[in-house]
DNA sequence: GCATTGTTTCTATATTTATGGAAATATAGA
DNA sequence: TCTATATTTCCATAAATATAGAAACAATGC
């Protein structure tokens, strides 16, 4: 991986409330968890997870997958594998 | 390794100039190189090289050792270990 | 169509981090 | 001690990132 990228993914994990997010929807498994879940475990609000989500995303560790009014968010779990 | 740790280690490679140095120093081996030395290779000016140089060590991912006029620092090559 | 619920975008503000010149500090050799 | 060289600290400034309220934007059920 070259070094921009492994900033990317390095930055976006760097940071405490994204990387309590992508530990916990490391723990949720593969189904992932709803916005909001994630907001009120975290004790977030919205836009502000909003914002992290979106990094976690465009770095390539999120997942997020639309089911009606829910959007649910799960990790990567291959991307980190990439970096090393 | 508690969320805060991680988040400063993290941080310290999250960020290009960083890594660059950490990486030069990975292929340097276990001597490393010189604080000016390293300046000149990567082309960055003493005191912003100093300034990232001591966020690294703070992080525990280089180690400094005085020789004479010259500092020589080099890669903590297992905390990388902790982290995963 | 309207009300409700979940999520995002917009926006302003606050906070953190990076940059590099100049001055200070440290070591060594003549 | 004087000089040269290596590195760091100080400082001001610039740039990037985080925060959260309010408004906007879906999707659903009635």
């Amino acid at each position: 991986m070259n070094t921009k990228n492994a900033v990317i993914l390095l930055a976006s994990l760097a940071q405490e409330a994204r990387l309590e997010i992508f530990r916990l929807l490391v723990q949720a498994g593969p189904n992932g968890l709803a916005a909001g879940d994630i907001a009120s475990r975290l004790n977030i609000p919205s836009s502000t997870l909003s914002f992290h989500l979106k990094e976690l995303t465009h770095a390539g560790l999120l997942k997020a997958a639309q089911a009606g009014r829910f959007i649910y968010y799960s990790a990567a779990f291959n991307i980190m594998g990439d970096l090393l």
